[in-house]
DNA sequence: TAGATTGTTAATCGATTAACAATC
DNA sequence: TAGATTGTTAATCGATTAACAATC
């Protein structure tokens, strides 16, 4: 893998185009070009190219790209045919719901446990799984070799999770609740606010007057 | 309001100076600095200078920022203390969970229906909202005056499901449907794939090889 | 060869950061 | 006045776009 230093925003677009290059490969099409992929995905031809250079050369001039080829590439670029084990931390309605989301599981996501404060909540079971006690953190995801944390917890009990789940040894945390959490630079933490993305939708219809 | 393009992270930036600054004035804090809100929003002081700058003057040289009047004047610009009315299509867990996630209400979202096409579960009861039939989604929008849909259908369902909302004339659409949408200018679309959160966490696990 | 499309370079655009005069 | 912190400018950094030689 190359090291020059690769925007984000670059890994964000490769998953949708691995998305698409999907779609297109079981749809049995064996040829595509950055045209389309572009197209499709809302992106440019020029974008498309410069993202797939960062890391090799996958197509051919005058031709395009062969569909199952540049799908396999990608996919080994973003780590998609790895199994990454999960652990959902809160089982409310949003714990609840990434967990039945079958999205994870078919990107290579898998969800191992699921785990509660509530007494209440502790022992019954979500989809198949049975929610774990918190105070079994650490056992429970030594146990299942968990990689990635995925905090969906009220604000305030947040920080208090995260710093459970760094001094657990686990090295990435997807955190859903509205607070940014503070961690080690060598933990991995993505700060997700779902409101975020309805106060830029009306933020821009105030400034377009809509 | 100014019309200098402000770039979109700067809203989003906002959006979290904002709950922050909640936080501060709820604390009773009177006072904070551009460092202060930095620090805590994981954002440097100059950006935070730079992201009000686009809007105003906002603080006093040599003392700071008076929390109320800043967020006050945050919440005006971010639209915050407007009423959006919301709906929602797809009554899967997904759905269910943004239906119940009270983050939404008090950034001044309300969610006024949530839509379904299976019709056992049109009629039943989610956190207090009775599942309306899509078929009638042109008339209970319109009766309730919604501004924004929030999109929660398979990826397959996807497409007409935005087209069918099109042409309802609503103009912003929020899509968790692993898919980019397509919609005329004048309708701001936001694509959020939950996954690629995922995906962006293990690729750069895979890079720093934790 | 003519037409198509890649990979890559250079130009452009835009956002972040550093620095500092203005101000309390 | 000395210390602190803003608002703003200029410098830096980084990402997107345009253009085109290389190639099939």
């Amino acid at each position: 893998m190359k090291t020059a230093k690769i925007p984000e925003v670059t890994i964000m677009r490769l998953t949708t185009y691995s998305r698409y290059l999907l779609q297109l490969k079981e749809s049995g099409k064996k040829i595509t070009s950055s045209r389309e992929i572009a197209e499709i995905t809302g992106s440019t031809s020029a974008q498309v190219r410069k993202d797939f250079a960062y890391f090799g050369e996958f197509g051919v001039r005058g031709v395009g790209y062969d569909v199952d080829k540049l799908y396999e590439a990608i996919s080994n670029i973003i780590g998609l045919h790895r199994n990454w084990q999960v652990a959902i931390i809160g089982a409310g309605h949003l714990g609840g719901a990434l967990l039945a989301y079958s999205g994870f599981g078919d990107r290579g996501f898998h969800t191992a446990a699921i785990f509660d404060a509530d007494p209440s909540k502790v022992g019954t079971e979500i989809d198949g799984l049975k929610v774990a006690d918190i105070t079994d953190f650490e056992k429970i995801t030594a146990k299942e070799k968990i990689d990635i944390a995925v905090i969906v917890v009220p604000a305030d009990k947040a920080q208090k999770v995260g710093d459970m789940v760094v001094a657990s040894g686990i090295k990435a945390i997807l955190n859903f609740a509205p607070v940014v959490l503070s961690a080690p630079t060598d933990v991995e933490v993505r700060n997700v606010d779902l409101s975020t993305y309805l106060e830029i939708l009306s933020y821009n219809m105030l400034v377009k007057g809509l």
